[in-house]
DNA sequence: CCGAACTGGGACTATTTTAGTCCTAGTTGG
DNA sequence: CCAACTAGGACTAAAATAGTCCCAGTTCGG
């Protein structure tokens, strides 16, 4: 369906960490928490970090806290510091679209994309850390939903 | 931000030159159409037949049509069908996760992932086939919006 | 019937992304 | 100064994605 890399996973995780307290923690310590590589957390506190979702202290006793307070950082910007605001098609209007009927359903999908960045926009990092997600204002109505276990099944049988 | 593949956007492509009718194109004729390699929409096709998106008819003038009215298709069909139901997160609650705190996260992701899902569910082949999308009931208040031209531009400057 | 035109379903290869590691510099506390 | 950290890449390894090809089965038309 949707990929997101697992750096926004990642990412989430840390963020979730340092969420515990304002304090200030060093990649070791938060990689030796999360039981994670530590070249690859300092990896990914780099990239909050370049995004102020994170700041950094440097020189000994340095590390980084959070940049705000968890219930203002929205999932839609842990996910661009990791992922980058990649969209969904390439052309951008640019060239390589010959036809007009095609282009036309090109424009369509950055409606789509902003319907999903908005979606993300609303979701906060103090939302995630909570036990269970209950939404933040979704008409969830009986829609067929699909099924989310299913991971790598790209082969169907149906 | 969320990636979708190629496929997803091939796909769309494939079902929107289909929709244009309700006769059996061959996969050669709609490469042809489409200035695609016919080996890669064919597989497109085979693709969508699999999921029911389009009909196959066999033998010497055969080809694919499509299986119901562009109103009646997702664009979650459409890209399940080409990527496959895929989630966020890998864990699906049964191993890998040692922390609680971790794991809390992690079932939330589900949810962002069911927003997205609905999101798409919403828009029909039929809209993406209009010049332009007006949405189908989405509030768009003056959020900042992402910018969606930057493409592949992961190394930011600000 | 036979051959041409198609789809079905893979296998297979190339290419691009993603993930992960490491190295050199610069900063700060003791 | 030295030790503990971050900054910012470069670099390598692994995996997913995109794209091609092949062989089998089906149907139309002569």
């Amino acid at each position: 369906m949707l990929r997101l890399s697992k750096f926004a996973d990642y990412g989430t995780q840390v963020m979730a960490y340092m969420a515990k307290d304002g304090a200030v923690h060093s990649a070791s310590e938060v990689a030796a928490g999360l039981d994670m590589a530590a070249a690859t957390v300092s990896k990914i506190l780099k990239m909050l970090a370049r995004d102020d979702l994170v700041e950094s202290v440097m020189g000994a006793k340095g590390g980084y806290m959070l940049a705000r307070h968890p219930q203002d950082i929205s999932m839609a910007e842990i996910i661009n510091a990791m992922d980058g605001p990649i969209s969904i098609t390439e052309c951008s209007g640019t060239s390589a679209c010959t036809r007009e009927a095609l282009c036309s359903t090109r424009g369509n999908w950055q409606g789509i994309n902003r319907i999903i960045q908005e979606a993300l926009e609303k979701v906060t990092l103090a939302e995630m850390i909570k036990p269970k997600h209950n939404d933040t204002k979704h008409h969830t109505h009986g829609h067929h939903v699909v099924d989310i276990s299913a991971i790598r099944s790209r082969g169907k049988s149906a």
